[in-house]
Parts: C-alpha cells; sequence; structure tokens
DNA sequence: AGCACGCCGACT
DNA sequence: GTCGGCGTGCTC
C-alpha cells in the first residue's frame, strides 16, 4: 500500500496549533527501506505538529521521519514499553497547502511508497540516518593471523590518518567486508560504533542591531564610533563583522548592550550564492509576444498553456514579463529548465531582471546550498526559482506561475531511482493544486504536450500561444541537406562535405563564428582490427569500448560509454597480434582533430561533457566563445538546450543518421527535435544564419521536416503512427526493468512476471526481452513492457507483492511513462 | 538499511 | 557436540 488517503488525515501546518496535551504520541513515517507503515511515538517535552520532519530511533538505529498524526491514544495492540520517544524536531512547519496532496498522488501514480517519494523532495540531509563506523584500536598489530579480507580493512584503516571510514565505505572497497570486520572486531583490532545523524542545522550567527534612537550621553567616544558604524550600515549588521569594522571587542559591544542600544541576537544565515548583475529593463515586445503575455497575466487560477514560438522568437522575454507583476502581487513563480549549467545566460538575464529575488536550485549545489535555498524559499518571501527537475518540488508558498521551458526536453524525465517522475506531469498537478497557470514552452513541444492542448483548446483550461516568427522579423535560417552518399561517390572521403568544408572555409574570412554538433563524445565509437575482424569490448558491459584521445599527444584510452570503465588502447589486436587496428565512427574528438588537420588556422572549442565536467566550465567556455576567442564550437546535445549566442552564422551537423535510426517509439520526434534546436542556434543575431546537415538519408521523413521547418507537418504525420500502433500519446506505457548478476535467474523471474501480468485483459504484455545491451556494468537487464489502449489508471498487481516473489539477488524497477528503453 | 534470531554443514 | 555460515523477519 502506498499511504495513499494519508491527505485526509494530515493537517499542514499553517498556523501551528498550540501544543494540545490530549495528543501524546504522534504517528509518523519512517525513512527505511523495507518499512511501509506508520509507527507510533511517545511525545512529552517536543511540540511536534503534522509534517514536521523529526529524528527518531529505530531499531539500533536513529532515522529520519514524518510526522503524520497526532493522537490522543497508542494503538491497543502496542505494549506500552516499545513505545520509544521522538529525539528531536529537525525541520519544523511543513511545505505549503497542497504539497502533501502532490506526494501522494506521485507516489501513486508512480507506484512508489510514500517515503521515496519525500526524499526526492526533501533536500539532502533533512531525513538524517546513523551510521555504523569502523574504527582502528590498536596501531601497530601484526597481520599474518588475519584472513586476506581483513588485513585489507586494517590496511584501508589505517591509510586515513584517524583510522575511522564508514562500513558501507568499507563494503564499496574491500569484498568479503562484513566477515572481514567481524573477525576484527573479535580480535579486537576495531570497534564499530554508531555515528548520530549529521543533520542540515541552519547555521547561525550572532548579529547586532540597532535600537536606541535617543541621547548618547552615556557612551564613551569609542561606542559612539560604533553605534554610527551601525547607523551608517542600516543598522543590522554581522556581530563578526562589526567586529572586524570597528576593531573593537565583543566586551565593548556587551557594554553597549547593557546600556540598552543594541542587541545583539542568533540568527540564521542563509549560505546562497547572489552575485549582482548589471540591472537589465523589460524590452519592447513583438506582437505576437504581447499577446502571448496578455493572454498569460489574465489567468486566473489553474489552466495549462502551450508557447510554441520558434527558435529565437523571444519566450524568455515573455516569461520575465509574466513573472515581474506576480512578484509585485507577493506571489512567488517557479521556472523549470532542462539542465541549469548549459544556461547560464538564461539565470543571468532573470538575475538581471529581478537581481536577488531569483534563486537557482539544482543537484550541483552543495547539500548547504540546497539546504539553505530550501528554508529561504519557505518563509515564503516573493522570490523566482529557476532550476532542473528535482525544482519541481520547490516548497514554495503562494505559487503564483510555473514555466517549464524547452518542455520537449526528455532530461525532465527520472528515469533512475523510483519515483520515475516526468516534472512536466508533476508540474500539472502541482499547478492544479496551488490553481495557478503552467507555462509549456518551446519551439518543439513534445506530442504529448501538443495533443493535451491542441484537443482540449476549447475547454478554456487550455490556451495554445504561438509566436511564429523570430524577434525583429528575423528569419529562419535556411537548412542545406548534404547527400554524403554522393559526397563519396564523387570522391570526398573527408567526413565534411564540400560545401561544408567552404562554408567553414568562409568563416574565417568574415570573421563570423559557427556551430558544429556531432552525436557522440569521443574520439570513435569502436576500435577493430583490420585483420581479424575483432571489436574491443567493454569486460562488464556487452558493448564496444570508444576510443578517447583528447589532443594529439595525450594518452589513448578505451573508455566504456556505460560503465566508465578505461584502458589503454593497445598496440595490436588483443586476438590476433595484428598491430592494424581501426577507428570507426566520429566523436567530438575525432572532428576537432580532423578540423584542425584540414582548418589549422581555425579556433576550436570543444564542448561536451567531457570537457565541461568541472564546475562553472559550462559558463567559461561559453563566455570565451562569445568574447571570439574561438570560431567555433564543436559539441555534442549540450548545444541543443536555449544556447542564445547571436554571433553564431554556421550551424553544421556532421551526421544526422547517428540519431535517425535508434530503435524507440519516440527516436523520430527525437531526432526532429534535436536537429530543429541545433538548426535555431543559427541566425540568432544580426547576420542571417545558415544551416547543413549532412547524411546519408536525405529523403527520411525527420529531415524533410527540419528542412522545410515543417513543425505540424512532422507531429501529424507521426501522431497517426503512433495512434496506429497505440503508442503515447495515445495510451500509455510502462516499462518493468529487471536486472541480476545472474543470467539465468532474471530471465526466469522476467517470465514469470510476464505470465502474471497477462492476466490483466487491458494492457498488452509485449517481452519479456532481453534489453537492448544485455550486460551493463555486470548485470544482465531483462524488460517488461505494458501497453494500455486507454488513459484510465490500469488494474495492475501490487507491486509490493510482486517484489516479495521475486528473489532478492533481481532487483526491479517500475518506470512509468518511460522515455529511455536502453 | 541494520541487526537480531535461527536453522544447517565443517570443525574440536 | 560447538562454531559460524547466511536466510528470514522486525524495527513503534
Amino acid at each position: 500500500m502506498y499511504l495513499s488517503g494519508l491527505e485526509s488525515s494530515i493537517v499542514v501546518a499553517e498556523a501551528r496549533v498550540p501544543f494540545q496535551c490530549s495528543s501524546r504520541w504522534i504517528e509518523v513515517l519512517v525513512d527505511c527501506p523495507g518499512t511501509q507503515g506508520i509507527y507510533t511515538y511517545k511525545l512529552s517535552a517536543l511540540d511536534v505538529q503534522p509534517g514536521d520532519i523529526l529524528s527518531v530511533p529505530f531499531g539500533t538505529s536513529q532515522v529520519g521521519a514524518i510526522a503524520i498524526r497526532l493522537v490522543s491514544q497508542p494503538p491497543a495492540d502496542l505494549p506500552q514499553d516499545k513505545i520509544k520517544e521522538v529525539t528531536d524536531v529537525v525541520s519544523a512547519g511543513f511545505f505549503p497547502k497542497g504539497y502533501w496532496q502532490l506526494l501522494n498522488r506521485i507516489a501513486e501514480y508512480y507506484y512508489t511508497p510514500l517515503i521515496q517519494v519525500i526524499r526526492v523532495a526533501l533536500p539532502p540531509g533533512l531525513l538524517g540516518r546513523s551510521q555504523r563506523r569502523i574504527r582502528l584500536l590498536k596501531q601497530t598489530a601484526s597481520t599474518q593471523f588475519l584472513t586476506p579480507a581483513a588485513r585489507q580493512i586494517l590496511e584501508l584503516l589505517q591509510t586515513q590518518n584517524q583510522g575511522d571510514y564508514s562500513f558501507t565505505h568499507i563494503q564499496r572497497q574491500v569484498k568479503g567486508a562484513y566477515r572481514g570486520v567481524r573477525e576484527l572486531l573479535r580480535s579486537h583490532l576495531v570497534e564499530s560504533y554508531l555515528e548520530p545523524p549529521r543533520l542540515s542545522k541552519p547555521k547561525r550567527q550572532k548579529a547586532v542591531t540597532l535600537v536606541g534612537i535617543g541621547i548618547e550621553s552615556d557612551v564613551t567616544s569609542r561606542q559612539r564610533e560604533i553605534l554610527e558604524v551601525l547607523r551608517r550600515r542600516g543598522g543590522d549588521v554581522w556581530l563578526s563583522e562589526l567586529l572586524q569594522i570597528c576593531s573593537t571587542s565583543s566586551a565593548t559591544l556587551k557594554a553597549l548592550e547593557q546600556k540598552g542600544y543594541i542587541v545583539i541576537q542568533e540568527r540564521e544565515v542563509l549560505r546562497i550564492e547572489r552575485d549582482s548583475i548589471a540591472q537589465d529593463q523589460p524590452k519592447t515586445l513583438t506582437q505576437a509576444q504581447s499577446q502571448a503575455l496578455e493572454t498569460i497575466i489574465e489567468l486566473d487560477g489553474y489552466a495549462q498553456v502551450l508557447l510554441h514560438g520558434v527558435t529565437g522568437s523571444g519566450k524568455t522575454e515573455v516569461y520575465l514579463q509574466a513573472i515581474a507583476p506576480l512578484l509585485n502581487q507577493g506571489k512567488s513563480a517557479l521556472v523549470l529548465v532542462p539542465e541549469i549549467g548549459l544556461t547560464p545566460q538564461l539565470t543571468d538575464r532573470f538575475r538581471a531582471r529581478f537581481g536577488n529575488k531569483v534563486c537557482v536550485y539544482h543537484s550541483a549545489l552543495s547539500d548547504g546550498e540546497r539546504y539553505d535555498t530550501w528554508r529561504q524559499m519557505l518563509a515564503g518571501e516573493p522570490q523566482v526559482v529557476i532550476g532542473t527537475r528535482s525544482a519541481v518540488f520547490a516548497p514554495l508558498p503562494h505559487l503564483g506561475l510555473i514555466i517549464l521551458d524547452e518542455e520537449h526536453d526528455s532530461s525532465f524525465k527520472q528515469d533512475q531511482p523510483i519515483p520515475t517522475y516526468h516534472a512536466r506531469t508533476v508540474a500539472t498537478w502541482r499547478a492544479e493544486l496551488e490553481n495557478c497557470p503552467l507555462v509549456l514552452g518551446s519551439a518543439t513541444p513534445s506530442l504529448e504536450t501538443w495533443v493535451e492542448i491542441r484537443s482540449n483548446e476549447s475547454t478554456a483550461i487550455t490556451h495554445y500561444l504561438s509566436l511564429p516568427e523570430r524577434i525583429q522579423s528575423r528569419p529562419l535560417p535556411p537548412v542545406e541537406i548534404v547527400d554524403m552518399r554522393q559526397e563519396l561517390q564523387q570522391g570526398n572521403r573527408s567526413i565534411f562535405s564540400r560545401s561544408l568544408q567552404s562554408a567553414l572555409q568562409q568563416l574565417q574570412e568574415r570573421e563570423q563564428q559557427g556551430i558544429l554538433f556531432i552525436h557522440r563524445r569521443g574520439h570513435s565509437t569502436f576500435v577493430s582490427c583490420r585483420s581479424c575482424g575483432y571489436v574491443i569490448e567493454c569486460p562488464h558491459c556487452d558493448v564496444s569500448l570508444a576510443y578517447h584521445q583528447t589532443e594529439e599527444k595525450a594518452p589513448e584510452i578505451l573508455r566504456c560509454h556505460y560503465c566508465n570503465y578505461a584502458q589503454s588502447h593497445p598496440r595490436n589486436c588483443p586476438e590476433c597480434g595484428s598491430p592494424y587496428l581501426k577507428f570507426f565512427g566520429s566523436g567530438t574528438q575525432r572532428v576537432t582533430q580532423e578540423l584542425a588537420r584540414q582548418f589549422p588556422q581555425l579556433r576550436i572549442i570543444r564542448f561536451d561533457s567531457d570537457t565541461t565536467r568541472t564546475k562553472g566550465a559550462h559558463r567559461t567556455l561559453l563566455t570565451r566563445f562569445a568574447n571570439r576567442e574561438a570560431d567555433l564550437l564543436v559539441g555534442t546535445q549540450m548545444l541543443t538546450k536555449g544556447l542564445d549566442l547571436p554571433q553564431v552564422t554556421l550551424v553544421g551537423v556532421v551526421a544526422a543518421d547517428g540519431l535517425l535510426h535508434l530503435a524507440d517509439y519516440c527516436a523520430a520526434e527525437r531526432a526532429f527535435q534535436t536537429l530543429t534546436q541545433v538548426a535555431g542556434r543559427a541566425g540568432r543575431g544580426e547576420d542571417p544564419g545558415r544551416v547543413i546537415v549532412q547524411t546519408y538519408s536525405p529523403e527520411h521523413p525527420v529531415i524533410q521536416a527540419v528542412q522545410q521547418h515543417a513543425y505540424e507537418a512532422f507531429t501529424t504525420a507521426e501522431l497517426e503512427q503512433r495512434a496506429a500502433l497505440n503508442y503515447p500519446p495515445h495510451g500509455r506505457l510502462i516499462l518493468l526493468r529487471l536486472s541480476s548478476t545472474d543470467p539465468a535467474t532474471v530471465e526466469n523471474t522476467a517470465q514469470q512476471i510476464a505470465t502474471q501480468l497477462n492476466a490483466i485483459s487491458e494492457c498488452e504484455v509485449l517481452g519479456p526481452a532481453p534489453a537492448s545491451i544485455l550486460r551493463v556494468s555486470n548485470r544482465y537487464r531483462w524488460q517488461i513492457l505494458l501497453k494500455f489502449v486507454s488513459d484510465a489508471q490500469p488494474e495492475l498487481p501490487d507491486w509490493e507483492d510482486v517484489r516479495s516473489l521475486i528473489p532478492t539477488s533481481v532487483s526491479l524497477t517500475i518506470d512509468v511513462d518511460p522515455l529511455n528503453f536502453m
């Protein structure tokens, strides 16, 4: 059971009711896998309200918990002496109204225990749990009587200067750790202890506030000076800061406090990055932009809006001007974007417009920063939160608008761990519960959104807003399709067509900038022996290793793109010893090398997940490009996500084919979106742009649609195909992923579950089938796809029952509305 | 997740 | 007969 219906019993604490003496017990939800259900705890001194986040003793350890309901009687069947007491309130005062219902809805729809949903919604560290740690007791000990595992653990502990590691860390490092630790415990070489949960707590600091305004006859000149500094600073300064500025002592300040001039108080400090940026004013809107803005501003209550604007049509300006009046009304706005690192420009623009009312929330923040941002949001000041997928849970009270930018982007879908939620789906529910509008923005709306909006247009709850033109009537760039088969026929064996070559040449001559899109990172997709045909594969996965070489003399490495395994590139074929190894397929590295060879004067920046791994790398690379430190940006998918580089005139797609021939049902849709988005990077500024797409299948419908900027025609055709096969948005899918280290066990289990599911009449069971790559990281993967004709929530087995029937070695995840079929 | 309890095979 | 493997079940 998923504790649905709990929302009726929880009282969301808007104003905390005074402590009631009749409620001496609290029912809580405990953060512990394998437990569902409610546990009752005693309350004596603590004031606990439903929705509070608690720390409670559970079994031998201390775990996080959520207070659900105050009760005046403990359950009759529960012996009094078993009831423990709540240790602490970690965070009091709950989420805004409707939030609890949202979490419950997610739990139900995505078949996920409620506590797991709560875990993704809360910042890390709030649900603390104690951790078992192992500590070295005797420094010098002879290790020769120990088993290898025990000796290894001992040596590991000795490398750390405290001789102290968490048990899980040891388990990761040493195999047979369980046994080894036991052995060491028995011989008293180490001890095991429980470290209490390290809970995120608000960081507090002493602040000095000026209170006395009256005569200052009783103060010394030194004290008067301090008061003057304090007054100049607005009457409110951190204690440590004041001590520094006035180079005084805390005793002097204490004296002033005694005399009643100042108050010294502990206050919460929020660790939130806030750099100031040049101010920016609202821009004049085009006709279409004003019309869209007007519609959005006039919305009252829940509505779903599709803002369908071609690339470069100025969607962001519409967002900004839609948010401005909300803030004045004391409301907040939530802006969701695919990947925050990729859009420093977007956050900059928001900061420039709204200053420090803008908060950025995403997983790259440190735990402390996330925690503080979260606390800050709870406070309810009107603000704009920009974030990635998980920011859909931002606990903003008075939410006035939710914006999902680039709504078609698949990074809004989580496919690993459960809940496998889609931020768009959750945002829709949230907007409904908060009774506020949801704006979905894209140049290439997903088919789901398109159907949802267009088929409900008469209902007044959905609105279709179109920005058919670029700002300042700039034209969309012409797209030239190059048939690479003809290039080859005519004797051009380069990876660049003659058309692209001359365009790159012109780039330099005209001092313009360009973007080159490559589907893959790395150098080559696989390495094969020309003598025997052997392909070098990953030892842990059923894939070939990709060849990586960052620059001319850098080490040559073979890397698995699935499990990150790496080995150095062998000189000879491991199978037959032949020295003739050949690289196939080209990634970003190879293309940059090739460019350097053919266009030595061209300055290149590589922009892919290899070069942007470090913090702030995106911004640095983009700034360098914007400053014209390079002529060409060479990169992967990242280039498609809302980059606004007005100086780019040329966009080249080296090989569109890699995108076209993927196996899953949404491959065509995604290829169209990606190519249209890359193409849209060209000609966003004064100079007109052009796009060159190289392909071996120029007649492919996706290529044709991209060339003609024909979103609607493509979508209509694609929807017909989907309807014929009952694929989303007609009908729904649920994917069961099973994996295990043992190939036979997964297969059998998959078979069993499929048989069970076949009994459900309204759903079509596809599979079980091995995943397209059977083995990844030494786990064998099987899948079962469930297809439903109707949109109704189908009757499915209780997954907890299913789980209890499968062997523990097999893991099962349920992916509702899957997008990733790997 | 941890950690008990508890039931079967290799040793004193 | 005991020690110690890890399978099963509980945690208010």
